[in-house]
DNA sequence: TCTCAAAAAGAAATGAATTCCATTTGCAAC
DNA sequence: GTTGCAAATGGAATTCATTTCTTTTTGAGA
């Protein structure tokens, strides 16, 4: 079951060791996005003892090979996402419940263009979010509390 | 000269005190976006003292009124810059002089209508930015340094 | 099995951002 | 001009996510 994780480890030259595979597995089973704090502390219960820097070493080693996402939250607070979608795409966020809705690429693409022909500049990262609430967040009143 | 200014503030329901003034005026004079550190700083030796937390509650206000823009720096430090157009564009930001060119706004009105019309979700704020270092940056050494 | 670089733990440090509360100040009404 | 009061400010202390440091442990190839 964790072989398909393991490998993608092994491609990234990290070792497969368990906190890493668990930190994979929590988020590939996860529908929503979660915080460094709160994947501490479900693995706590795994592992009995798990230092809040490792995971916060993970994840961000996750994220720099693009196996998992970022999400800036308005309120500041770094999160993380698996996303199995390969396509180059977007995310609409909910900020009450937390789900993510894949958005296909816009026009990003020809604003990268248009940046190094027409301004001669080199792009290093974009950042594209849509936050808001969902479908079923924009219908109750629970959405309402941000 | 702060005519216009005041109008601004008075448009906001914000009282033209001395400071935000001056932290209008060294936003619309600054050619880059700058920290909040960076505004406190530069606003003592004009006004002997000035707190911390006048800074940010200024900045924070007058961007919540569109006056002026945040900036996400992958360093996660929080930026300000003033930005005199008033179409709806993006940022292409220049991580190493800080310098920012406006991009036009790309297909984001078209996402913002397919998650209301496709997801049934509500829009309330949306991130695109473009990081990158500028012509003269990606054309120096300097702009090796990040 | 052995070796060693990579990984993890724990405690402590960092630092941007915010809260609290006493004091001051615009500014509109008198 | 004065006055009154809500809004604005200062300064100290605090919060709290994130990172650094150092020592110990461990995965995995030889």
């Amino acid at each position: 079951m964790h072989a398909r994780h393991s490998q993608t480890l092994k491609s990234l030259n990290l070792k497969a060791t368990p906190r890493r595979l668990a930190i994979l597995a929590l988020l590939g089973e996860a529908m929503t996005y979660v915080s460094p704090e709160e994947v501490w502390h479900r693995l706590k219960g795994e592992f009995g003892r798990i230092g809040l820097p490792t995971v916060y070493r993970n994840l961000e080693e996750l994220a720099a090979g693009g196996v998992i996402t970022k999400v800036l939250h308005p309120n500041r607070q770094l999160y993380y996402l698996f996303c199995p979608n390969r396509e180059h795409h977007h995310h609409f966020v909910c900020l009450a419940c937390r789900r993510v809705e894949d958005v296909d690429a816009c026009g990003l693409e020809n604003i990268e263009r248009e940046i190094g022909e027409r301004l001669g500049g080199r792009v290093t990262s974009h950042l594209v979010q849509v936050n808001g609430l969902c479908r079923a967040c924009s219908a109750t009143e629970e959405g309402m509390q941000r």
